[in-house]
DNA sequence: GTCTATATTGGGATAGAC
DNA sequence: GTCTATCCCAATATAGAC
């Protein structure tokens, strides 16, 4: 398919790259995360590595990108298993796995803010992405009476996407603090009010 | 008091950088907020500014302190005249009006997840202080009946915090998104149930 | 206390050979 | 495609004069 395999070839260097990088920022953190770093855990010279991502923002958006897919389809293995909130909130546990990928996700989306940097449109897109999805199951659970009706489902998507974000903020400084568990309560914040007994 | 004034001015000096730093800063933002843009917007060499703060972090830190305490000193010239939850809402609309000093909270924070950062420390107190200041105006508000008393007052006042962090991320990278409005949304999810009609 | 000048560093990007 | 070598730049930090 591919003549002389080279465009295939390509391809595969790009994810062995981008496996390899994020082991070494989960391992390394984001500020030891040098260009030079991850071209020599990969067997490459750093000019090597920039032969294949242009620039440095361009291959930590892509390693975000790469993860996020990961995520993505380990949640779809699991559809149906679980509730939509039920998946959100073990997404946020297993990320205290990885601090060293949660410290490049803080630090990125704080840089990418300016929107003049190389990975601001990805989280911009992610966001948005993210709002949706969320936003549409919400509304499915207030449908079906398995989520507060009292509330606009766009905001509360909002709301979840921003507590946590912020908690890893707070679990990169204290790492004791448990994620899942605080978001878990902002989860059971969204849950329709208790039948009355006599219901 | 002070021999020959000299400590007097010193501190003074201290003031009138902080006071110029924040300024640039919320104009031209954290990535262009140089020691030496600092330090020429005082009429200061750059050896000159770092004689009274030694490194650029520990000016940083400085800045975000001062900024503290004047939104602590203008709450508690209000005290009385509204809520807790009133007092925070509107401190975060308040923080909609100075970009640059978000950004700045934004990426200092993000950097002193770090505990080698110089800021590190810093950051740590804010947030226990913050934490135990709101948890306990949550408690009393859950002991007089105006908040949900199924909630940890604890975990209530950490989800106050990482929401209204999370925000600030998400309203850098698109300014239209209304803080205020969506922290209000949180603070409602914190009410008590209504009371049934016939009470 | 403040300046000028310089050291140092840390890294990203680029040119050109192989 | 990959390397070596170098460029280059931005900054902070520091030494030492005034």
């Amino acid at each position: 398919m591919a003549r002389r395999g080279s465009y295939a070839k390509g391809v595969a260097k790009r994810e062995e790259i981008l496996t390899s990088a994020l082991e070494v920022i989960a391992r390394e953190g984001y500020g030891r995360a040098s260009v030079r770093e991850l071209a020599e855990a990969v067997g490459l010279s750093q000019a090597g590595l920039l032969h294949y991502f242009g620039t440095k923002e361009e291959l930590f958006a892509a390693v975000l990108r790469k993860r996020d897919e990961a995520d993505l389809a380990r949640s779809e293995d699991e559809t149906g298993t679980r509730s939509v909130f039920e998946g959100f909130r073990q997404t946020i546990g297993r990320n205290a796995d990885v601090p060293g990928l949660i410290q490049l996700y803080v630090r990125l989306s704080a840089e990418a803010t300016d929107a003049a940097h190389p990975a601001h449109a990805f989280f911009t897109e992610r966001t948005r992405a993210f709002r949706e999805t969320v936003a549409g199951d919400i509304r499915r659970m207030q449908a079906e009476g398995t989520a507060r009706a009292d509330v606009d489902a766009e905001q509360a998507a909002m709301l979840l996407l921003a507590a946590a974000d912020g908690l890893q903020v707070q679990w990169l400084t204290d790492p004791t603090i448990d994620m899942a568990e605080h978001v878990a309560t902002l989860l059971r914040l969204l849950e329709p009010p208790a039948a009355p007994a006599d219901a």
